[in-house]
This record gives C-alpha cells, structure tokens and sequence, in this order.
RNA sequence: GGGUCUAUAGCUCAGUUGGUCAGAGCGCACGCCUGAUAAGCGUGAGGUCGGUGGUUCAAGUCCACCUAGACCCA
C-alpha cells in the first residue's frame, strides 16, 4: 500500500515561483477594471480623513530610482492608512512649466523657434510636458502605485493656473510683492534675460585695467594715516562698469598693506601686491603698513567721475587669485556685488536700457553710448586723471548668449520680490508646529527660512505662468487690484494663462478701471512669468483646495531632502503668506538613492540603476520591498546585489505563504475552525507571537520606519515559522486525519497568522498580497484584500507566562539541536526522527521539561525521555547545552521506520495487514 | 566656505538615558533531508563598532578634530 496517499500533504495550486514582471501587471489590470482604489474610498466615506499631498514630478525624461522610492513610500503610506480606517486619497500631480522644459523644446526647434510666436511656443511646451506626463503616468502605475490616476493634477491646467493667481494675488493686495532691481544676465542683441543654461563660455581677449580709487575719507591704520591724497587700487577686465561703481570689497580676513610708490599712498592685499606693481611696471616700492581688511571698515573713496562715495565693505567673495584683493563693486552688474551690496543697504544701480547704451542717468559723457563702446572712454578719463595705473589686454572665459553667440553682460533689471522678511517670524513660527521626520528636519528648515532673502519671483521666460500685473501706459504704475486679480484669475480659469498671450490688457481687464496714481486707463501686461517653485509652491490652494475629497492643510508631505528648499519652502512661504498657516501637519523626507558604494549616481559614471530595468527583471514588489528594507530617512543604497538580497528575503514570505496555504486546501474557516480554548498551546504561541509582530508591524508603520517591519517580519517568517512551527506542525498536518481537532487547531492558527500577514505586507508587496489572498479560503470571494480590515491586535493572546515559558523550551531545542548536529557527523543519525533523546536535567528544569507531554513533538525526533539528572550514566556519553546546561544523549531510536509517518516505533509490525506502520497510524489509516 | 546629515560583520538593519551591547536575519562554508523540493532543516566561520585624541572607574554609546560620502546653499 502506498501510504503517502493517506497523507494531508499540502496542495499547492499557488505557484512557488513568483514571475512578478509577467504576472503584476495582471493585478493592475484586475484593481483597474474592479475599481479598486475608488471603492477602497467609498468603503471609508465619512471616516477621517489622511491626506498625503504629492510633490509633483517634473515632467520631464523617464522617471529614475529616485521617484520610485518616493512614490512606492507615499504608496505604503495611502495603503496603510487606508487599511487602518481612514480615508486616504491619493491625487498625484505634475509639474509642467519652467525653464527646463522651455530649453528642451526650444533646443529641439533650432532656428524654427525665431518663426514662431509665443503662444506657438506655449503650446510646443505643453505638448512636450503633456507627452511626459502619459509617460510618466505609465511608468508609476507600473510600480503598482494607486490613486486617482485618472484626475490627477497638472500645473499647467486652467483652474490650477488660476488658483496659483489667487494666491499671487492675496499676496500682492497683502503687500508682501514688491518690485526691485536684480541683475541677471541679458543679451542686448537679443533684448532678453537669460538662464544659466542659456550661456555659453567661450574666451575672449578684454581689457584688464587697475585703477586708482582716491580715498576721501581715511583712517590710521597701523599708525600711518591713510589721508585724501591716497588711493585704494581695484581691478576689473570690464571698465564699462565703472560708471556703476558704488562700493570696494575687502575680504576682513585678509592682510592689506599701504605701499608707497612712484609718489603714491596705495592699499591692495598684502598678498597681490608685488605682481600687481609688477603689472603696472612699478620697480620701486615701500610698504608702510600692514593690517586686517576688516580694519579698512569706514574708510570711504570718491567715485572717479561722478560726485559719489564708493564705501570700503567686507564680503568674503573676495579672492586672491588676481588683481588686487580691493574688488570694484557695481550692484547693478554682478551677483556678488549685488549679494554684498544688499547686505549694506548700497543702492542697485545700472543706467543701462535693454539694448546695452547707457541711460541719461549715466552722465553726459556716457548717456546714449553702447556699453561696449564705453570701455575705451572710461579708459580715457581715467587716463586723464591720472588715475589708471594700467591697462591691458588678457584672455579669459567670458559668457556669451547661446542663440546669437553675442557676449552678454549682467545688468539688474525690474523684478519683482516676495518679501520673506514680512513673513519670516510668523512662518518660523509655523515650523515649530509642524511634525518633521526626522526630527533634524526641522533645525535645517528652520535656519533655511530664517537664513533666506526675499524670493525673486520673476521670470524672463515664456513657459509658465505669467505675473498678473499691469502697468500704467501713462505713468507705469503697477496695477494690482481685487479687481485686476479677478479678472486675470477668471480668464486663466476660463482659458488659462495662455490668455495672456492673445489679449490686450484691456481687453482682460473691465473697462473702469483706471489707474490709481493718474486715472489714467489704458495698461500694458506685465511680461515676466512666475518663478517655477510658485507654481508647484501654490498646490496647497490649487489642489488641496479644488478637489472635493481633499482638504488643507494636508496631513503630510513626503519628498527627498533636496525639497527643504524647494517645495516645502515654497509651499510653506505662499501658504502662510497667502493663507496663513503651513500647509502641512506634518514631513517626512527620503534620502537620496545611491550606488552600492555610497556614491551618487550618474550616467557617466554607468553605476545608475533604472527602476523600469528592475521591474523587469526581478518585478515591482521586489523593489517595493527594496524600498522597504531601507532606511529611507537616511540616503539609500542600491545594487544588483542588494535587490537580488530582497529578491531572496521576497521568496522566503512568498513561501511561508505558500506553504501555509496548501495547508489550508482542505480548511474551511467557517466550518473546521477551533475555538480559543480548544487551540493547542503551541497554537497559541504562534498567535501571540503573531500579536506581537502586529504591534511592531503597527509601530513602524506609524513612525515612517519600515525597515523594522522588513525585519520584523522577515524573522518572524524565518525564525518562528519556517524552522519552528511550521516546521513541528508537519507531523500533526500530515499524519492525523483530516478532521481532527489538535490538526484543525493547528489550521486555525495558519489561517489566522497567514491573513493577519498578508495584511501587514499588504502595503508594501501589493502585487503578492493580492495574490495570495485570492487563494485564501473563504476569503477568496472578496474582491480585493485593500477591501478589508486592518487586524487588531488580540489581546487574550498576550500571555507573558506563556512566552517566557516557550522562550525556556526553545532554548533547549537550540541545546538539542546541537546535540543532534554532533550525532549527524558522527554518523549515528541523519533526519533528526532517526533519533531518540534522552534529556537529563536538574531538578528544577526537569520539572519544567516534563510539563510537555509532546517534547518529542516539539523537537521533531522519534522518541524523546527527560531524566533526572541523578540517573547515573556515562558521562563522556552526554553533551552538555551551551543555552540551558541540560545534558543530552542522542541514539538512534528504537524500532522500525513507519513507512507512513517516518517515525520510528516498536510498535511497527505489530498488524499484520498493515506491516509498515506504526500503531498511531494504524488507526488513522482504518479510519479513513 | 556655510547649513543639515551619515559612517556597527560581505549585505540590510538592532543596539532606550555611557557599565554582559558587540547582536539579528540574509549571504557564505559544511552537513542533513527528499512528503514545502528551482523548497525545507541544522551547525559554523565572519566586526580592533570610519580614524585620531580626550572626558570617565567605564564609550559604537559623550566631546574635539580628521577622513570618506550625501543634500541644499555660497
């Protein structure tokens, strides 16, 4: 007879290998067609609510390894939050305007960009940005991320565009707009501003002059007197700014003399001095002095030409590396002179039109001049006056205009500011309210803010959206009014901000309005556009508050650590300016995703890991378990080798899955379940260790830490299952009948422990969980497992004595175990039911041992007798537990091997029609 | 140069307020099983806790500096 057919063994239809990659996208397509995420809603309509708010994704190229651990993290969040009984919706959004998608497709026209109108242009834009999003859409999805993918929000789209005008706009009529001078860089060929991006170096061969700034006001320093009659010497390879000079940077730190030469009292660093009268072919020179720069505070200069003081001042953007460590100054021209100079309130100044000639406010001597033209007659003046101690011409890398290839200059242009200053002490108060994981979040965010000077919001651009001011045709006054606002916010909504484009201004605006300075009423549109962190900085209004199922402030914000400048500061700023309050209750920040060596990623160095490449190969609930196992709060790594890792701690669930459900084939909950009390002590073990697991499961979740539920989860598959429990219950699962109750107590524990599981890795491999569920008994006619409860923790099963108890006779399986290990290599046994043991204890843990009638059982061998340790046996025999100091004896068991249940028993052979087996499934067999 | 952060076995992570805290799982090696089988079980070998100083009776655990790395500024 073959016995092996009177065997429960398990039925396995849930395939062991996974083939995620062939097999997710199936699930998707089921959660798709089945409505699952919608229904995952209704099912929590009237529930509190968990609002996680998406930063969006620049569209923009595929997505990288980055917005897959951001997404998958914000998709663990929704699902858990979802199964824990809020309503947690999920409106992912896109970022669309900006320069880097302007500069793509502008790139991408070449010289067909010069036939084309704005709004040509606009549309170009949005195509490209609208084809990326699809793109990108597809690529989430894939991740098996769910949400409202069908109704997402896109910052190009009308009734976004004109919620981010109303927020501009309660900023404006709050005053906190203002318009100010900063230099950017400008091509006067073209008449535009330009992006960093848009430069070009090349080098060229310029002027390079020092010249001779006399002092008006000294100081003594190092007791020599630095008087009227002295100088202090700057140098500068564009002479043209000259006439814009306001101001000459020393670096406190460093050391600057006064030498007297050819007649002259000059101060320059210490360091340049030499090579810079080298240069001005000065022979012979004495120094007079020597002391700090920061010492030279106070000391003032008169202007060369005009009737103005150039202040001596301390900036550390001072360098040595040429010239003479004192650096001509112009605000109106340069990012440091402009950044320095805002430091000691020095007005912004660059009598400049778009074209480069300078404006009448320059002077006679220069006014209606090309700028370039004005470096040979600056020359000259200083020359005669005697104050230019060199000119000279040196190569050097100077930036030129991409389009036209014309060298380009900085010059401060109108633009217009939000004031941080206004706002900062209300928004540093905000922070403190807000919940930053982790808690350092907080401290970076606080000196950012408070370290920040206003925000130009300013834009000389045409893909994004634009400022909604108007100027005065008369006196150009800016206009902003509740009215103006309105009426650009009505049209945005009505046809967004391309509008702006097509109509006049007063064709936008209603035909009353007249300016408040003059009463004049016609106006020109302001044609600058939004800076693009006001775009995606405005969400909290134009999504938060457009969609019905959401609300503000949002409950969190979850994005990578380079956002506490970007869209947390942005969001932050325009909400408390706008609305008053943050828009977040709480932030959560990611790492970034590095190679295995810890180093960032790049293409050129090829060590980038593609997300689309990983699902496959391995299959999206692998990398979600990747992103799962990380420490995501700090930078993350990622390589073959880890995902590979992940791949392998995937099949170790997947299989305690699987194997626990073909255990199950022949279990019917509703049926064959076992009450509390009638669960066999080991069952409840296994229960409580699976409450314990939910509560630390429940307590990762909840503190954004998810690598300690990976972990948790992971030991507890490994170690409490696989090789203890499940690993003893074979026995009980194999041999009994079908129907009895220690084996159906042993069911209700599996089908216990494998839904609670499946539960809490649901978030997390949503693909596998699904899976699985569908082979479940009696739960496989729900329709999806995001469908049902989150488990509570029982708390009847959460027996301190019961644990500690189990803990002491796992401890002496490990001594077991050992001893077992011992006989193996001597041969005397192999499977560990070809042993007997014979277990000898001291008095109080032989009382412990002999509590358990089943130890035999419990460590999976034929037979089993705990002794005295008083029973007198050779020593040498015996070996001695390292965990518990029990002495074990080890042999192999007596009788014969039942062919059925691979004991070995005296009690084989004893039927004469059944000859193979032992007594036990004697019974069973004549049974069935 | 400034702000914030990280550095514990090959990998992913634990190590509350300084005193059995040098751990877990995986991987690896060796062995067992062949009724979870492209599975399962057992045993074992791996770390001077990035480095150097210091505080302390006592330091992965506190302080300083250094090295390497990350993000954001300049």
């Amino acid at each position: 007879m073959n016995y092996k057919d009177t065997l429960n063994l398990p039925n396995n239809e849930f395939p062991m290998r996974a083939n995620l990659s062939e097999r997710e996208p199936n699930f998707q397509k089921y959660w798709n067609e089945n409505s699952i995420y919608e229904k995952a809603l209704e099912k929590r309509e009237g529930a509190e609510k968990f609002i996680l708010h998406d930063g969006p994704p620049y569209a923009n190229g595929d997505i990288h390894i980055g917005h897959a651990l951001n997404k998958i993290l914000k998709d663990i969040v929704t699902r858990y939050n979802h199964l824990k009984g809020f309503q947690a919706p999920y409106v992912p959004g896109w970022d669309t305007h900006g320069l880097p998608i302007e500069h793509k497709v502008t790139k991408k026209l070449g010289d067909e960009r010069k036939e084309l109108t704005t709004t040509e242009l606009r549309e170009k834009c949005k195509d490209y940005a609208l084809k990326y999003v699809e793109r990108q859409k597809e690529q989430f999805k894939r991740l098996g991320i769910w949400g409202e993918w069908d109704n997402p929000y896109i910052t190009l789209e009308p009734k976004y565009e004109a919620k981010q005008i109303d927020v501009f706009g309660k900023m404006a009529l709050k005053g906190l707009l203002y318009q100010g001078l900063k230099p950017v860089h400008w091509c006067t060929s073209c008449g535009t501003a330009l992006a960093e991006a848009e430069i070009e170096y090349e080098e060229i061969n310029g002027p390079s002059i020092y010249v001779k700034f006399p002092v008006e006001e000294g100081k003594v320093l190092d007791d020599v007197e630095l008087a009227t009659d002295d100088y202090v010497v700057i140098w500068t390879t564009t002479p043209w700014t000259i006439p814009s000079n306001m101001a000459i940077s020393i670096h406190p730190d460093f050391d600057y003399v006064i030498v007297e030469a050819d007649g002259d009292k000059l101060v320059a660093a210490k360091e340049l001095v030499a090579d810079m009268l080298d240069i001005c072919g000065v022979d012979d020179y004495t120094i007079l002095a020597e002391f700090k720069g920061e010492e030279l505070e106070g000391v003032s200069c008169k202007h060369p030409f005009y009737e103005r003081k150039s202040p001596l001042i301390l900036g550390e953007h001072v360098t040595l590396e040429q010239g003479s460590g004192c650096v001509h100054t112009a605000p109106g021209h340069g990012h440091d002179d402009y950044v320095i100079c805002q430091e000691y309130d020095i007005e912004v100044y660059a009598p400049m039109n778009d074209q480069g000639y300078f404006t009448e406010e320059a002077g006679e001597e220069f006014a209606g001049m090309y700028y370039d033209d004005a470096n040979i007659k600056v020359t000259n003046l200083l020359k005669e006056d005697n104050l230019l101690m060199d000119l000279s011409f040196v190569d050097h890398s100077y930036p030129h205009c991409w389009r036209c290839k014309d060298p380009v200059i900085f010059r401060a242009t109108e633009q217009w500011f939000a004031s941080v200053e206004d706002i900062k002490d209300e928004t540093l108060e905000a922070i403190k309210e807000v919940d930053w994981y982790p808690e350092w979040g907080e401290v970076r965010m606080t000196n950012m803010v408070a370290d920040r000077t206003d925000w130009c919001v300013s834009r000389q651009r045409v893909w994004g959206v634009p400022i909604p001011i108007f100027y005065c045709q008369d006196c150009d006054e800016p206009l902003i009014t509740e009215g103006s606002i309105g009426a650009v916010k009505e049209l945005f909504a009505q046809q967004g901000s391309g509008a702006w484009y097509e109509l006049e201004a007063n064709e936008i605006l209603s035909e009353s309005v007249k300016c408040d300075s003059c009463g004049n009423n016609t106006f020109d549109k302001e044609t600058d556009i939004m800076d693009v962190w006001f775009d995606s900085g405005a969400s909290h209004a134009a999504v938060l508050e457009n969609y019905d199922n959401l609300e503000r402030p949002a409950d969190l914000y979850l994005e990578g650590t380079d956002q506490y400048r970007g869209w947390f500061n942005s969001s932050l700023l325009t909400s408390i300016a706008a609305r008053g309050e943050a828009p977040y209750k709480a932030v959560v920040t990611n790492g970034f995703t590095l190679d295995k060596n810890g180093k960032k990623m790049s293409k050129s160095i090829g060590n980038v890991v593609s997300p689309l490449d990983v699902i496959e190969q391995y299959g999206a609930d692998i990398l979600r378990l990747w992103v799962a196992s990380s420490d995501f709060k700090e930078d993350v790594r990622v390589s073959d080798k880890i995902l590979q890792e992940n791949a392998e701690v995937y099949r170790r669930i997947r299989n305690t899955s699987r194997y626990i459900l073909g255990n199950l084939a022949d279990f019917d909950p509703a049926e064959d379940k076992v009450s509390k009390d009638e669960l066999t002590e080991i069952d409840r073990w296994a229960l409580l260790k699976l409450q314990k697991l939910l509560k630390q499961v429940e307590e990762a979740y909840g503190a954004y830490e998810y690598h300690r539920l990976y972990h948790a989860v992971h030991n507890f598959c490994t170690v409490e299952m696989s090789s203890f429990y499940l690993d003893v219950l074979k026995d009980r699962l194999y041999t009994l009948k079908a129907d009895d109750r220690v084996r159906r107590s042993a069911q209700t524990a599996m089908y216990e422990i494998l839904t609670t599981l499946i539960k809490m890795v649901a978030p997390v491999l949503v693909h596998t969980a699904e899976e699985v569920w569908q082979y479940l008994p009696d739960v496989s006619d729900a329709e999806s497992v995001f469908l049902e409860e989150w488990p509570q923790v029982d708390k009847g099963y959460l027996d301190e004595d019961l644990e500690k108890k189990w803990d002491r006779l796992l401890q002496v399986r490990k001594d077991v175990s050992k001893a077992l290990e011992l006989a193996r290599n001597e041969k005397v046994v192999g499977h560990s039911l070809d042993a007997q043991v014979d277990l000898y204890a001291e008095r109080e843990l032989y009382d412990f041992l002999i509590q358990f009638d089943d130890l035999a059982e419990l460590f999976i061998v034929s037979k089993l007798k705990v002794l005295n340790s008083t029973v007198e046996v050779e020593e040498d025999e015996l070996y001695t537990g390292e965990e518990t100091g029990i002495k074990i004896a080890v042999a192999q068991a007596p009788g014969d091997k039942c062919e059925r249940c691979w004991h070995y028993c005296e009690t084989v052979g004893s039927d004469e029609e059944h000859s193979e087996i032992c007594v036990e499934c004697l019974e069973v067999v004549e049974n069935l």
